[in-house]
RNA sequence: CGGCGCGUGGUGGAAUUGGUAUACACAACAGACUUAAAAUCUGUCCCCUUUUAAGGGUUGUCGGUUCGAGUCCGACCGUGCCGACCA
């Protein structure tokens, strides 16, 4: 009896997926396609558990999908750009391109070992200038159609990583990456004009139906479309006008005060001869940027002097604050204060004791009874104090203003949005140069695309802060290509946000002279299942779908969404451990005789704490690597897929690798050392076959159409637990005869196939010791046979007034009737009941009967 | 503060989507095999009454709809994630 040596066979079997290309891409023309596809990795050094999670969940659809006989795109490549890259250049002196190729060098050889199908003649790096040319001239592209422009803007400047940041980079006023304060600073940025799609992208979220929804909900409020108007209020003793943005023009007339932004024009302009204003703005911007500070942060006001023009009776004079909470970057930086029916505006107007009038009255009170105390009403209701608007409801009042503003030219009803331009300017060497050049004489001229790539150069130093490309000594000096003078080329590069925007349309042609291969493209896209992490929810999923957009307008595709399917799957999570010195790794923890925990070193206390998802900095991470060396990559997949749904936190626990490391064993016994001779493959079934091995078939059966159906769903782990009730099927079998060894094969060989997707090298090996030949890849799927999941009898639930009282065997799809006279007749029933009418029966076929009395 | 999600045994979780709650595993306990250990196999394993048989209760709490609720509705409690002054 020899253990199943999982390292020697998963090597054996990799080579030969790898000489046979078993996983080349197949267009066979027929078959529908299907392309699946998990986010690509950064390449930071090694692969992790996060890593081990998702190309798990991603292999085991393709592998099915490819049994189901579609043909299948998979691939795999990397996210190569990075500041990681440039931090290794500075803290270690190693050339960035050095670094990232190593590590994808060590990342690949790892992706190999867990047996994943990748088709990797496909495997792309966004490093390569073999990509990024192509990015480079989608770049122009963009440029020509308006989609891409360059703007003097206020931007997030992370004073760590010496870059620009975009806002979704920043997370609570703190860089995501280098968790920095972030400042604000002015600079002439590269922008992606994806607000003129905001209106799509938004209507293009229903139609997503294989999306989590709470993705969608995510991207309908970052793109925050409000409807609303833009009104104009006169301002006194000047000749320009105050625009304000609001969604509540029914509540105009409840208005007691204007409040600007502190970057407001208006602001900096009255702040030029009044330094007391000046020091306030100077303070508010200081708070701009911590909004942790921000949250407590009262809300203050600074007079400006200005008293602005009520719309509807110029008699009203409204005071014009600069104030803290009225933010530039939305709408037109200054609204109307309206303290009775918003609650920012009554904390203020409390604070500086300005008028609170009420002019919507909620419907559950009358405006007698009405009164504001501390909680402003922000709800629809009747308008009251709002002279031609009185009786109206919210909605019919804004309608009415919104027909009187525009006839008097006071106003526009507009449709605003929360989302930004997207900044793709990078002030960092590692990433694709943005292929223009600035000439004194032409302005911005792109580079000519005979000219393409730009390429970056390798001779560049790390010593000083900043951009190594715009301290380079020659690399930017260059001649203007339309009058030949002396020029500079852009030295920002792009944020590597657009690398990933459209890496999943060139691995549909990765070979192609063209960025895109429109004909290879439209063959294989959309992906139909993308796989990966609900952090990239709002930031990578919704660049790429603009970008999918900008392709189509550039001319390159006919078709909007990128993903019409996806996947975002939980995080690893693992206990932590700490003692006085700080964090432990796992492999450094251990129980002594008392079951305590302790150090393994010194035996000192250990204090666990709660489970987290792994990370470096907590050290609760296994290094997938030693899992795969101690249990091969069978058990390491497996476990990934057993206990949790997909989409759920998993916790990775010693107990639970060695659990499904005795399935493997086990399973490999049973071809191995079978306990009784199997019949001959490829021999016709018996003609007759009953009793336990009908049963054994029966269970076989109903178990390939659940493990089916469990897959279609992504429900793994519960397709796990079908494979193991099949296994313990097969274990207790004990019918030596030859209808049951037939039966056992049969059941063995289902058990393989359905395990092909999950445990693939195993289930190759155990293919092969059934007598087949390889690749078990090419099998297709099983297909239940429908008589034998039919059952003839089915168990059926008696209650009586809802409570279980028995259950009956009864054939199945019995008449109904029948099953009520059955249910009647049961003793058990019949106590139940003790002689209490019968009112009614409810006969739920095949399922439950209920008799009331 | 808002949005979204979650709450089922000691643990991870399952429940045909309103129809027999606790599938499948992990852990634990007992036993078999063994000189011993590992491995393997068998059994017990939500709670209460009772030796068993049998009965009663149970899906965070309270209420509602229904012949029937883990599942639907309302309120509350706890918890997690995300967004945060978005006018």
């Amino acid at each position: 009896m020899a253990r199943y040596n999982a390292q020697a066979t998963e090597k054996k079997w990799q080579a030969f997926w790898d000489e046979n290309k078993v996983f080349a891409t197949q267009t066979r023309g027929n078959a529908e396609k299907y392309y699946v596809l998990e986010m690509f990795p950064y390449p930071s050094g090694r692969i992790h558990m996060g890593h081990v999670r998702v190309y798990t969940l991603g292999d085991v659809i393709a592998r099915y999908k490819r049994a189901k006989g579609l043909d299948v795109l998979h691939p795999m490549g990397w996210d190569a750009f990075g500041m990681p890259a440039e931090n290794a250049a500075i803290e270690e002196g190693i050339p960035p391109a050095k670094w990232t190729s190593d590590n994808i060098a060590t990342m690949r050889l790892q992706l190999k070992s867990m047996g994943f199908s990748y088709d990797w003649s496909r495997e792309i790096a966004t490093c390569s200038p073999d990509y990024y040319r192509h990015e480079q001239k989608m770049f122009l592209d963009l440029l020509e159609a308006g989609l891409a422009y360059r703007k003097e803007s206020m931007v997030n400047w992370d004073p760590v990583d010496n870059t620009v940041l975009a806002n979704e980079q920043v997370i609570e006023g703190r860089g995501w990456r280098s968790g920095a304060l972030v400042e604000r600073r002015l600079l002439p940025q590269w922008m992606f004009r994806i607000t003129a799609y905001a209106d799509e992208l938004l209507e293009g979220l229903p139609a997503l139906d294989r999306w989590p929804e709470s993705v969608r909900i995510m991207q309908e409020n970052w793109i925050g479309r409000s409807e609303g108007m833009r009104v104009n209020f006169s301002l006194k003793g000047r000749d320009d006008h105050l625009t304000v943005f609001t969604t509540r023009h029914d509540t105009l007339f409840g208005a007691s005060f204007c409040a600007i932004a502190a970057d407001h024009p208006l602001a900096k302009e009255l702040a030029s001869d009044n330094p007391k204003l000046n020091n306030f703005i100077d303070e508010c911007n200081r708070l701009g940027t911590s909004e942790a500070a921000l949250e407590k942060a009262d809300k203050t006001g600074f007079d400006t002097g200005l008293r602005a023009l009520h719309p509807f009776d110029e008699n009203r004079e409204l005071t014009v604050f600069v104030a803290n909470f009225v933010l530039m970057n939305y709408g037109t930086g200054a609204i109307f204060g309206c303290p009775a029916h918003d609650q920012r505006d009554l904390d203020f107007a409390r604070k500086y004791g300005l008028d609170v009038l009420p002019v919507v009255c909620p419907s559950s009170q009358t405006d007698a009874e009405f009164v504001i105390a501390d909680k402003a009403f922000t709800g629809n209701g009747m308008i009251i104090n709002s002279a031609f608007l009185n009786g109206l409801r919210t909605e019919d009042a804004k309608r009415a203003v919104a027909e009187r503003l525009e006839s008097n030219n006071q106003g526009k009803t507009h449709i605003n949005y929360r989302l930004r331009d997207w900044g793709v300017s990078r002030q960092r060497y590692w990433g694709c140069p943005i292929p223009v050049i600035h000439c004194q004489d032409c302005g911005i001229v792109p580079v000519p695309e005979i000219e393409l790539p730009v390429l970056l150069p390798d001779d560049v130093d790390f010593d000083k802060p900043g951009n190594p490309l715009d301290r380079h000594p020659t690399w930017k000096y260059v001649q203007c290509p339309c009058c030949d003078s002396p020029a500079r080329r852009e030295t920002d590069t792009f944020d590597t946000f657009v690398d990933s925007s459209w890496y999943f349309c060139r691995y549909a042609c990765p070979n192609a002279e063209m960025p895109l291969d429109t004909k290879a493209v439209h063959a294989w896209l959309p992906v139909d299942q993308y796989v990966g992490g609900i952090e990239h929810a709002i930031l990578h999923l919704l660049y790429s779908r603009f970008f999918m957009r900008a392709m189509r307008k550039c001319g390159y595709v006919d078709f909007d969404e990128p993903f019409t399917g996806l996947l975002a799957q939980g995080m690893v999570c693992h206990d932590t451990y700490r003692d006085a010195q700080g964090w432990l790794y796992p492999e450094e923890v251990e129980r002594n005789q008392k079951g305590l925990l302790v150090r393994r070193d010194t035996q000192t206390p250990v204090i666990a704490g709660r489970s987290e998802s792994m990370s470096k900095s907590k050290k609760n991470v296994v290094d997938p690597e030693t899992i795969i060396s101690a249990y091969g990559a069978d058990t390491a997949r497996l476990f990934m897929l057993s206990d949790s749904p997909p989409e759920r936190d998993i916790e990775w626990t010693e107990s639970g690798v060695d659990g499904a490391w005795r399935f493997v064993q086990r399973i490999w016994r049973m071809v191995d050392e079978p306990k009784f001779p199997l019949a001959p493959k490829n021999m016709p079934a018996p003609s007759h076959i009953d009793g336990p091995s009908l049963a054994l078939r029966r269970t076989t059966h109903k178990i390939i159409s659940d493990v089916t159906n469990d897959i279609d769903k992504f429900r793994f782990n519960r397709a796990v637990a079908r494979v193991r009730e099949l296994t313990n099927a097969i274990g207790a079998f004990e019918h030596n005869d030859r209808a049951g060894s037939w039966a056992v094969r049969e059941a063995l060989e289902t058990l393989v196939q359905l395990i092909g997707p999950m445990m693939p090298h195993i289930a190759e090996e155990m293919w092969h010791s059934l007598g087949h030949d390889p690749s078990l890849v090419n099998h297709p799927w099983p297909e239940p046979d429908p008589t034998l999941i039919a059952a003839e009898n089915v168990t059926v639930a008696v209650q009586v007034n809802g409570k279980l009282r028995t259950t009956l065997t009864l054939g199945l799809n019995v008449d109904p009737a029948v099953a009520e006279s059955r249910a009647l007749a049961d003793p058990t029933v019949i106590a139940s009941i003790g002689g209490r009418t019968v009112r009614k029966i409810v006969v739920v076929p095949n399922r439950v009967i209920n008799v009331v009395v």
